[in-house]
DNA sequence: TGAAATAGTGGGTCGAGACCTATTATTGGG
DNA sequence: CCCAATAATAGGTCTCGACCCACTATTTCA
C-alpha cells in the first residue's frame, strides 16, 4: 500500500519530472545555505565560462527575464561576488563581472553540486552515469 | 553569445533539473488545457492501478498533504472523474473510486504524456529511451 | 535635432506547491 | 462510557518562479 502507480512509472516524462524535481530540490536546498537560488549559480557560471557580460546579454544567454537579472545582480554583489560597472562606451549598458571572491564561491558550489550528484546517482556505476549525461545533454540539444 | 555554460552543463545534477522542468512543463501545459495539474493526474493514476483509497491512503501513497487531497479531490470529481462515498465499515472515512468517465480521461492523458514524450525524446532511438527509462527508474529506487 | 529604440531599474501581479492549524465527525481503547 | 486518536475538511500562510509595466538615462537614426 506505498507503491507509486505503475502508470505513471511507465512514463519516461514523469520519471524525468520526478528526478529532475529530486536534483533540482537537493540543489537548491544547498544554495539556500548561502542565501543564493538556482539563477545565481547560473549567472556566476555564465560569467566564469564567458567573461564580462552586459546585463540584458545575461537575459538572453539564460533565458531570464531583464528585470530578474537585474535583483540576481543585486544579490550577487551585496556579498561581493560580482562587480557592476557603467560601460564607458555605451552608458546605458552595466557590465557584470565575476569577482575572485564570485569564482571561489562558484567552485564551492560546484563541488557541492557534485556531492549531491554521488548521493543522487549512487544507484549507477560509472559507466552508467556517462551514458545518463550523454543522453540528458543530447535531449537538451 | 547563446550558449549556455559548460561549467552548468558538466553537472548532471543540472541536466537532470534542466530536462525534469522541460519535461513536466510540457505535461503541465497540457493538462492545464483540461484545467487539471500533475496531482490530479496522478491521484487519476493511482485509483486505476490500485484500486478505490480512503483519502488518508491516497495521501500516504503520493506523499501529498491530506487537506490538499480534500481539494485534488474537489476538482475531480466536479466533472465527474471520481466519486466519494463515506465508508460504511468507517464512517470517518471516505472512498474515492475512479468513474469510468475518469478512466477515459486518464487514458487520454497518459496518451498525450507518450506524445510530449516522442518530441522531447526526438534525438534518441528507440534503445536509447530505453536505456534513459531504465537509468531514471533505478534513480527512483 | 527630435523621435524611436535600447538598457537598466523598481515595482508590482499571479499561480503553483508545500505546509500548517482549527474544527467536526467518528471510532476504538482503557 | 469517556477520552484519545483518527479522517476529512475549510481556511489560511509562505515562497518561488515567471512575467509584466512604467519610468529614466542614453544612444541611434532619419
Amino acid at each position: 500500500m506505498e507503491a507509486l502507480p505503475p502508470s505513471l512509472l511507465g512514463l519516461t516524462t514523469y520519471l524525468l519530472s520526478k528526478t529532475g524535481k529530486a536534483a533540482r530540490g537537493r540543489l537548491v536546498a544547498r544554495l539556500a545555505a548561502d542565501g543564493l537560488r538556482m539563477w545565481h549559480m547560473a549567472v556566476l557560471a555564465a560569467l566564469a565560462d564567458f567573461g564580462p557580460h552586459a546585463q540584458r546579454d545575461l537575459s538572453a544567454r539564460l533565458g531570464i527575464d531583464p528585470s530578474d537579472v537585474v535583483k540576481v545582480l543585486d544579490e550577487l554583489s551585496a556579498p561581493g561576488f560580482v562587480d557592476r560597472a557603467r560601460d564607458p562606451a555605451d552608458r546605458r549598458r552595466v557590465t557584470a563581472t565575476i569577482t575572485a571572491r564570485g569564482q571561489r564561491e562558484l567552485t564551492r558550489l560546484t563541488q557541492e553540486a557534485r556531492a549531491i550528484q554521488d548521493e543522487l546517482l549512487a544507484p549507477l556505476d560509472a559507466a552508467e552515469r556517462d551514458q545518463l549525461h550523454n543522453l540528458l545533454t543530447r535531449i537538451l540539444v
